[in-house]
RNA sequence: GGGAUGUUAGCUCAGCUGGUUCAGAGCACCUGCCUUACAAGCAGGGGGUCACUGGUUCGAACCCAGUACGUCCCACCA
């Protein structure tokens, strides 16, 4: 049956996907006979779906692995999801919504079961999406973060982080999120450049008939006012010392107080106080002993302090009281202004400075050795730029706000006694051991549970070790054999919230590095440079893109042009590039299938040469590509084998030793040139997987366990540099007849005769079948001299002739040369002038000036030949 | 405000210790080809004052200083 001459990939797709699976080709297990190669998963969120994001940064685990895999180490990549406790609450909340249920007639149980139930139901759908993509985990491996065995993990080490001093409780300001509900740690918070107003507000002065104007971009917080505040020294405003101001609308007094931490220039110079909703104003506040005035409810809504206001949202009281100061004449002005505002990174919504009783992580204490292997560069950073991020943050590491007024995720294990004291246990059993040594009186009836939960990355941050249940049970075999793990790839937004916090847990806990190498990816974006998002539209769906360009193409695309820590502007063109690799890579198998060997031949010169050649080549590629990989240069990888495939194997070598139409090959030509397709599409395994299994299984008969996912990697052998030198002007030359019958539109049909005259030929007469066949020369010849006029090449001091049988103007062969020539007369003259300076023969190194003598050499030889030429003519 | 980093062909980027890999690659573009694996292709070709200014050097895309523009991270004077 033919084969199709463009390459179909989805049902091939599928079949060797589950033909892995069926084969258990990516499950892993301790062999201390091999080294082991570990690659944890950045876990999605169990509420995701597969993004372009996802696609590269598996793709290249997948790549990283598959590699690995055929250079026969033991490798293991852990698949998993995140359980992204705000996303999935929020998830849930809105699901039940729907059913027309509120959470808040829910109990905590309830509410779980229906958290649990999504969770099964919608969970890790991104899983199976990554298996179109042909990513060969270790699914047996799946672990989710609050599964209870790693929930457990997650308490143990909360306890133990207590016990050890690192982990208190207090009022501390913290970033709100009023939508999500709950408090945010600082990384989770997003700054952004927004326009907004500076309103200006005339309050009175207290007894007086004067007034003083102060300039807020928060209008709606007045109520909360607790001061003015203006610069001691501030000459407009002496005045003022020791008196009160009246809050409009609410006439309400409040002092006046002086501070310098005021600056004079800002606004009016007068700062309105409002100790509760700004961390400025709150350590104002402790300094001058305010009182705290807090007007907002944790929706972000006011409460009763808001008076005429209570109940409105916060953005609706800022229209609002804008309108009522207008009306009352306090509003003095109104100006444009552009101020940074915190988002919420989950919810997007404006994250609410705000008071409030939380738990927190003492960093500092326990992140030392976490800064220090990565600035020795234990830990290596890809690229290495981001270490100066990563120590400025670890440098003025601050206090982690690990506690979340959530429900989905690990409740916080502590306890507390009826008199507001708390104890830390593993069970109430325990709590209530520990409280009774307080009051031996008291029951677990007495204890109540901590409501909150832990930040998402309290648990994540100990990913690579509780995949290997490495909390629960230290010795065992599998977090013995892969741990640490090799490589992590992920994107630079998370350096903070997971790879640093990694890095400190896996010193804390195992003493050791976590990974090995850390691999930042860029950001995917469209092809203006714009951030995918579904709210723009402009984010493909990758499955969609699998189903029309293959799974490898899409791979491939991917990596053309993503360079480590670079953004990938996408462009589905660099998909369409990648099918279009892999029809190319389809047709050149299906050339070789349909040669018929003749085994009483044998190999001529021209294919001996040729083998030679690609031999040469394909280890000179081979060494190329263990370099980039070892810099994890892998788009450069993939573009070093991109260009063997298509350039040094279908355009040279194949039609160097493919026989004329419908002529058998022989034998040791046909089994080298199926060595060298096997070797190719090997080292094409980690970035195309599917394609390459395919073809491994039509090049030979192969029993089915004899796959290309474990094949052995290409060994590195000796490159043959003579031979890779040599054909460069054997290409030249080639290049340069077929430019010639271009310029004189002579069809490639029409055979050629060459005559060459060369000081040394025997370069010529190496690959004389070759020129021959890839220039369509039918005769060449060394020793006739030149006939006259004829199209002349000159490559180095060669002078090649094409003789024709009609001439075609001497006139036209005349000018060009000249124009050479003058070229390699400056050329000559620039040399010429390097090399007759003093200094340069005296301080440039020895191998330099004898380049540059060289180069005067070939010139010279070169503007010889050219003058021989023109002498025909 | 502090720090990092970048500016090389129309686009995306390489260019390592200053010099024979020095001005490159892929894509795009132009010309000619349905040549018996492939038009999702073949062959050939044209594109760059290496952001700007000055300096160091025999020699600078590369080192130094400054300028302009960009990106990222951190901090947040209302």
């Amino acid at each position: 049956m033919a084969i199709a001459k463009t390459y179909n990939p989805s049902e091939i797709e599928d079949k060797w996907y589950q033909h892995w699976l069926d084969h258990k080709f990516f499950k892993s297990t301790p062999d201390p006979s091999k080294e082991p190669f570990t690659i944890v998963i950045p876990p999605p969120n169990v509420t995701g779906v597969l993004h372009m994001g996802h696609m590269l940064n598996n793709t290249i685990q997948d790549v990283l692995i598959r590699k690995a895999r055929m250079e026969g180490k033991e490798a293991c990549w852990v698949p998993g999801t995140d359980h992204a406790s705000i996303a999935t609450e929020a998830k849930v909340v809105a699901m039940l919504k729907e059913r027309g249920i509120d959470k808040k007639d829910l109990t905590r149980e309830e509410f779980l079961n229906y958290a649990w139930e999504w969770k099964d139901k919608y969970g890790g759908i991104i899983l199976d999406q990554l298996k179109k993509l042909g990513a060969s985990a270790d699914w047996d491996r799946t672990r989710f973060t609050m599964e209870p065995s790693m929930s457990e993990a997650v308490i143990d080490v909360f306890i133990d982080l207590y016990k050890k001093g690192h982990i208190y409780r207090g009022v501390r300001m913290v970033n709100w999120d009023p939508k999500g509900g709950t408090a945010l740690s600082d990384e989770e918070v997003i700054h952004k450049e927004v326009n907004s107003k500076l309103y200006y507000i005339e309050y009175k002065v207290g007894g007086e008939d004067s007034f003083i104007t102060i300039a807020t971009t928060r209008p709606e917080t007045i109520f909360a006012d607790t001061a003015i505040c203006v610069h001691p020294d501030d000459d407009r405003y002496k005045f003022l010392h020791n008196k009160k101001a009246i809050i409009p609308l609410l006439n309400k007094e409040i002092p006046v107080i002086t501070d310098k931490y005021i600056s004079m220039e800002f606004g009016t110079g007068c700062l309105k106080v409002t100790p509760a909703h700004d961390i400025n104003d709150y350590n104002l506040g402790i300094k001058h002993n305010l009182p705290v005035v807090d007007l907002l409810n944790p929706d972000g809504t006011l409460n009763e302090h808001g008076h005429q206001y209570k109940g409105m949202d916060r953005f609706t009281v800022r229209k609002q009281i804008v309108k009522d100061l207008q009306e009352a004449g306090n509003l003095v002005k109104v100006e444009d202004y552009k101020s940074s505002v915190g988002y919420s990174e989950r919810t997007d919504a404006v994250i609410e400075p705000r008071l409030s009783m939380q738990w927190f992580l003492k960093m500092k204490e326990i992140s030392g050795p976490a800064l220090e292997n990565v600035m020795n560069d234990n830990i290596q950073l890809y690229p290495s730029k981001f270490k100066n991020m990563y120590r400025s943050w670890m440098e003025n590491v601050h206090d982690w706000c690990i506690s979340r007024q959530l429900w989905w995720g690990q409740q916080i294990p502590a306890y507390y006694l009826p008199n507001g004291q708390f104890v830390v246990a593993k069970t109430i059993e325990e709590a209530l051991n520990l409280a009774k040594a307080q009051d031996p009186s008291l029951t677990t009836q007495d204890l109540r549970q901590e409501e909150d939960v832990v930040d998402t990355w309290f648990s994540s941050w100990l990913w690579p070790i509780s995949v290997f249940d490495g909390f629960k049970n230290p010795d065992n075999a599998d977090i013995k054999y892969y741990y640490p793990t090799n490589d992590l790839v992920t994107a630079p937004e998370i350096l903070f919230f997971w790879v640093a916090r990694m890095i400190i847990a896996g010193y804390e806990y195992k003493g050791e590095m976590p990974f090995k190498n850390v691999y930042l990816t860029g950001i995917v974006r469209d092809k203006q440079g714009r951030k995918m998002s579904k709210s723009l539209g402009n984010s493909p769906d990758p499955l969609n893109l699998i189903k029309t360009y293959g799974a490898d193409g899409v791979r491939t695309g991917m990596l053309f042009s993503s360079p480590a820590g670079n953004d990938l502007l996408f462009d589905e063109k660099l998909c369409e590039q990648g099918r279009n690799f892999n029809n190319k890579l389809w047709n050149a198998f299906r050339l070789v299938d349909g040669w018929t060997v003749n085994p009483a031949l044998s190999s001529g010169n021209a294919e001996k040469i040729a083998i030679e050649w690609f031999e040469a080549k394909f280890n000179a590629a081979l060494t190329e590509l263990e370099d980039h990989f070892s810099k994890f240069r892998i788009s450069d990888a993939l573009m070093t084998v991109y260009k063997l495939v298509w350039d040094d194997f279908c355009s040279w070598y194949l039609e160097m030793v493919k026989p004329g139409f419908e002529q058998p090959i022989d034998s040791n030509t046909y089994q080298t040139t199926i060595k060298f397709f096997e070797d190719l599409i090997k080292i094409l395994h980690p970035f195309m997987p599917f394609i390459t299994e395919e073809i491994w299984h039509e090049l030979k008969e192969r029993n089915e366990k004899d796959c290309i996912i474990v094949a052995s990697w290409p060994e590195k052998k000796e490159v043959d540099q003579a031979i890779l030198k040599e054909s460069e002007l054997i290409f030249e030359l080639i290049a340069a007849i077929r430019n010639t019958r271009n310029n004189k539109q002579i069809s490639p049909k029409v055979a050629l005769e060459l005559n060459i005259v060369a000081k040394d030929a025997s370069g010529y007469k190496k690959f004389e079948g070759i020129i021959k066949k890839l220039a369509n020369i039918s005769q060449i010849g060394f020793d006739k001299s030149p006939q006259d006029e004829a199209p002349a090449i000159i490559i180095k001091g060669d002078e090649i002739y094409i003789p024709l049988k009609e001439q075609l103007n001497p006139e036209k062969e005349k000018e060009n040369l000249v124009k050479e020539l003058e070229y390699m007369k400056g050329f000559l003259l620039s040399v010429e002038k390097k090399l007759s300076n003093e200094k340069f023969i005296t301080s440039a190194p020895e191998k330099v000036v004898e380049g540059e003598k060289q180069k005067k050499a070939d010139a010279l030889e070169k503007i010889r030949a050219i003058e021989s030429a023109l002498a025909l003519l």
